[in-house]
DNA sequence: TTATCATATTCCGATATGCCTATATGGGAA
DNA sequence: TTCCCATATAGGCATATCGGAATATGATAA
């Protein structure tokens, strides 16, 4: 029930849905996540742990980064992202990350210009 | 976005939870849900109230009770609850409230023997 | 070693949430 | 009208949550 009940908690966040409904199309860094949404580097980083602590999100280091992808085991949480992602038209800041998030290397690349 | 927040929201707390789920079951007024459920009333009503702005939940009064009942039409909401129900199983509480729920005329029914 | 970069963590203030107790409201009965 | 019952609302407290700023960590490069 806690678990449940923690999953939503989850859901119920602007900046973490952005963040899953992301790693749902893709993996990335926490600069690409930080350069797609313009949340802030320490937001992204603790929303990823959250995402960590609840086994949703696991982490693989490449390199200098470390790139989040989604865990999905859990089938009502998988049903709901899913159900999310087909109807992204209806949420426009979901639908613009997603846009962007096609040019997610740039947010790398950028700063390897420097 | 904001409106499916929202329903994470409602669904990120226990007390709701069950609340839902034994309407999804049945219509009930609020002495019976507080009664099947040990929720304090105020709690209840205000937890109602809350379904109810969201409109979720539609009221209809018949004598000296107001009947609660869902209302079910964004089908993301339906297919959750659909979910949590079909598995009830796995959360105790929600099986008991459940069970419980069966007898929920006593909850009326001792009010009127006093 | 020191410097740098990506990421993580801590601290803090603002706001939201949940529950309890007490009380208000509104309808029906006496 | 007054009383009673079911339900709703208000006030107050404790706790949770979020985000920003500052800082820490850990790996790698120089």
């Amino acid at each position: 029930m806690n678990k449940l009940i923690n999953y939503f908690k989850l859901l119920s966040d602007e900046t973490r849905l952005r963040i899953m409904v992301l790693l749902f199309h893709n993996e990335f860094c926490v600069c690409q996540i930080t350069g797609i949404t313009g949340i802030s580097q320490p937001n992204v980083s603790k929303h990823l742990a959250r995402l960590r602590d609840m086994n949703l999100v696991k982490d693989e280091r490449k390199e200098q980064y470390t790139f989040y992808s989604l865990n999905l085991e859990e089938q009502l949480f998988i049903n709901i992202l899913e159900d999310i992602v087909n109807n992204v038209e209806e949420y426009p800041i979901l639908r613009l990350d997603i846009e962007k998030s096609k040019a997610a290397a740039r947010y790398i690349e950028i700063k390897e210009a420097n």
